[in-house]
DNA sequence: CTTTTGCAGAATTTCGAATGTTTGCAAAAG
DNA sequence: CTTTTGCAAACATTCGAAATTCTGCAAAAG
């Protein structure tokens, strides 16, 4: 899909990287990469690069790349960040949030809603629903009048996701937390701000419980 | 002083691009940069590929690098987004700031006052007060407990900044501002929260009125 | 006259090799 | 026995050139 090879190779690392198969802290040396990724020096070099930048990788001077170590307390500023500033943008998104925002929102929900129930049928498919998890999230938060806030956002969701796969417990947390984005979604829709505001960021250190006692974070 | 080449050509670009040496909208061919920079092809890349992820330059696949457009929008996003971020960051750090961030903060501001002092004797140097001005601002927010926070608030500043140099206000501005600077500061140590917060935006929102009708952007 | 096609030149991307830096170990010195 | 020095292997970085992709123009087709 990506044109270049830079590109596609940044998606195949981005994507290991979140899902974990290549594990924090692992260093990612360029011979071993260029085997496993089959392409050049150049095109993995550029792509590390790009990732250090966003925080998905560490890059430190003649000494090469490796994955970021994970940490309960970086976990914790993950999720008190998200707080602070999704606060602030479902705040404006409901305050701005035209129909044309009210409808996307929509949709996402509803495909987020059919995510959930393939489960029954055992067509689950994990990337699939990741795609309609922050697909929802962000629809939320879409129409608060800052895309930058908006690209802050999501690169907060994609480093709690990293966490999320990490501890094993998604099975769990599946079962329990459509309800939680049902609530956020109704008073959204309701214009509910306040109360908007409080289930969302109540669902966010939710998830921070359920992987802090999962126990694989000092 | 950066150990590597791509690191050093990286802060050169990042300098040219934030004073306006690099004018928004101008392609950065390879070529060109090669000989302006005296550097290789694949530090060059890097660099590039770096300063694209925090979008301070614009890349697109296969046509290369260039410096991004400005608009007096994209200015007005970023002055909201700030406010936004920082009033949050600005509680945050009044809330829990000890006595080494009320030391740090004493001192970021004395030094940005000598900086204006320095004015009258005609040693003012625009590079060493812009060290001292976003030094001045990230300790405010310095005990807000986010470094991821922080990280995208010095994000904000940098993008903004290079309004303020393409606006060619940078003297007038001089004239007016260090005496909101001061409000901030004092109502900051007062613990005067609600005080300090309006001082910071309005600060904010002050700057933005003078860069706009400066009637440089569009 | 307008649109499409083909091609040469220019620019970006990628490759393979050369250069420089770090690391770990073994020998020498304290 | 502990610390320092020197060296070779491993690795990261950079270079110069090859391969690929874009761009603009001119000729052909509609």
């Amino acid at each position: 899909m990506a044109s270049t090879r830079a590109s596609s190779v940044y998606d195949r690392l981005h994507k290991d990287i979140l899902t974990g198969e290549l594990r924090p802290g692992e260093r990612l040396r360029l011979k071993d990469l260029i085997d496993s990724y089959q392409t050049g020096n150049s095109p993995l070099r550029e792509a590390l690069n790009r990732l250090s930048s966003n925080g998905l990788v560490v890059r430190e001077e003649n000494r090469g790349f490796s994955v970021p170590a994970v940490s309960l307390g970086e976990l914790e500023e993950l999720t008190r960040t998200r707080s602070w500033v999704e606060e602030r943008a479902l705040r404006e998104s409901i305050a701005n949030g035209d129909e044309a925002w009210e409808e996307k929102l929509v949709l996402a929900f509803h495909w987020l809603q059919q995510a959930y129930d393939k489960r029954k049928t055992g067509e689950f498919d994990d990337t699939r629903w990741a795609e309609y998890h922050n697909g929802f999230h962000i629809a939320l938060i879409a129409a608060c009048g800052s895309d930058l806030l908006i690209d802050f956002c999501n690169q907060l969701q994609a480093r709690t996701y990293r966490y999320r796969n990490l501890a094993e417990v998604v099975a769990y947390r599946h079962e329990h937390e459509q309800d939680e984005h049902a609530a956020i979604y109704n008073a959204t829709l309701e214009r509910s701000t306040e109360k908007a505001v409080e289930l969302l960021k109540a669902h966010y250190w939710a998830t921070f419980e359920v992987l802090r006692d999962s126990g694989h974070f000092s």
